[in-house]
RNA sequence: GGAGAGGUGGCCGAGCUGGUCUAAGGCGUACGCCUGCUAAGCGUAUGUGUGGGUAAAACCGCACCGAGGGUUCGAAUCCCUCCCUCUCCGCCA
């Protein structure tokens, strides 16, 4: 969230935030409930100063063996008086922070204006293999290689789950130790983290109370699955204050991601393109403010590696502010070229959240000049089934054959091709 | 899951028969004094959040003793619920 002083003190940048981002929340209401909320307050704070002052004196009174029977009426009086008006206070404040927690991050200066239409293609890198007939798009492939089942998976957990099978669950694995592997060595600390987190830690990276309907969540024990290992590390460091010297802290970790997707029923049902239950490989970094624009651009070199490694074809896009996500003040993505469904496909967003999710998730840092909240970043590195899928049908031969990439070999034993 | 013991400032730790708690004391840290150097000694300071105030500070108020409720004129202290840690028992991959 935002700086409720900043916000109160730039009201037209924070309002054309909110219209810029889209989003749907009334911040003329937020003003009209904040400045109630201080009013309440300010009046809750000035009597309980008095009923301070009155106690220490009944304090004294009494220890010196003097009657107070006046005073206690006195108190008697503020204390009820007081009551009521914490609760208006409370009631004030509740209302204020449920608007409060559904103001956007303020998109970086760079960013461009208007929604999706106005996202820009920063740099392409490889050649798009766009053939001159139709190839296999990755769903025939995989049931030829016998290695990708959707029907069984329907069967158990419905519609948007797979299973990987023989050199398919080779491959995935091949691809994570690969990734983790690669991201170690730029200077990520692997993590292997929880993939259940409580309502703090989801309103903490921002994704509550935005995006309830796209969660799963656990009821009997209050629980949620995440979405991305983003929340499981941002929350790492939540409520704590690290040392400057402990800065920058960069991890990486490989999770599962559960997604509801429940806004884009019949967007890219076909094979994997988008999933409930995915593996990802996500890097979080944890910077001082003064660095963090350098490093979204150091991050977003360190997931295009992959892809580079990889020999896939890929364009990093600049999103615009409209397709920015609620926490994210500049966000790329990384989108690669697939030959099979002939589309760019989204595997990675890299994203600079500054001191949104910090101040949300309490995260500071203290160094000379005092504390201060930290920035958080993360990026994907990459999404494994869009990053299967160009594999698969990038890689495809005429004999239905799937070439491996070099970088890939050692870990699948050194083969040059599956099936 | 059951029984017991705990959770207090950067750390340790007292307070827990309710009121000068504005949380003792120690350690650590910073600065100063002293001192061939270092150490020791002496002195001072030392959190976070938030509201007001200011050009910025200074300064003033409020809150914070795991979290949230309650009792009371008044809660670190009494009561309730929950969370976490430790010990023992049970169950279990």
């Amino acid at each position: 969230m935002l700086d409720r002083k900043y916000i109160r003190e730039n009201r037209a940048a924070v309002t054309r935030a909110v219209a810029l981002k889209r989003e749907a929340v009334d911040i003329e209401a937020y003003y009209d409930k904040d400045a109630r909320r201080r009013a309440a307050l300010r009046e809750m704070e000035d009597l309980q100063a008095a009923a301070n002052a009155e106690n220490k004196g009944i304090a004294a009174r009494k220890k010196a063996g003097e009657d107070t029977t006046d005073a206690i009426a006195r108190m008697k009086r503020i204390s009820d008086r007081l009551k009521e008006l914490r609760a208006v206070a409370a009631a004030m404040e509740e209302e204020a922070d449920a608007l409060y927690l559904r103001i956007p991050n303020v998109p970086h200066e760079s960013v461009p204006e208007g929604g999706e239409e106005a996202n820009t293609v920063m740099r392409e890198w490889g050649e798009p293999w766009r053939p001159e007939r139709a190839v296999r798009p990755h769903w025939e492939l995989g049931r030829e290689l016998d290695i990708l089942y959707l029907e069984e998976a329907a069967r158990m957990s419905g519609s948007g789950f797979f299973v990987l099978a023989g050199d398919g669950a080779l491959l995935e694995r091949a691809l994570v130790n690969f990734m983790l592997d690669l991201h170690v060595e730029q200077g990520y600390r692997e993590l292997i983290v929880p993939y259940l987190v409580n309502r703090d830690a989801m309103t903490g990276t921002g994704q509550l109370p935005k995006l309830a309907e796209d969660m799963y969540r656990v009821e009997a024990d209050d629980l949620y699955l995440i979405p991305t290992a983003e929340v499981s590390i941002t929350n790492l460091h939540r409520q704590e204050t690290l040392s400057a010297e402990l800065l920058p802290r960069r991890y990486v970790a490989f999770s599962p991601c559960f997604r509801r997707e429940a806004g884009s029923a019949g967007k890219d049902t076909r094979g994997i393109l988008r999933v409930h239950q995915f593996h990802k490989v996500e890097m979080v970094r944890f910077e001082r403010p003064e660095d963090s624009w350098a490093a979204l651009e150091t991050l977003t070199r360190d997931a295009e590696e992959v892809l580079r490694r990889l020999e896939l074809p890929y364009r990093v896009v600049m999103l615009a502010t409209g397709d920015l996500s609620f926490a994210a003040a500049k966000c790329y993505d990384l989108e690669v070229w697939s030959a099979g469904v002939g589309k760019w496909l989204e595997v990675s967003s890299c994203s600079n959240f500054t001191d949104f999710q910090a101040r949300r998730a309490g995260i500071r840092f203290k160094g000379p000049g005092g504390s201060a909240f930290v920035h958080t970043l993360n990026g994907s590195g990459l999404a494994l089934p869009r990053v299967m899928i160009a594999l698969l049908e990038n890689g495809q031969t005429p004999e239905g054959r799937v070439r491996v990439p070099a970088a890939l070999r050692p870990y699948v034993g050194g083969r040059e091709m599956l099936g």
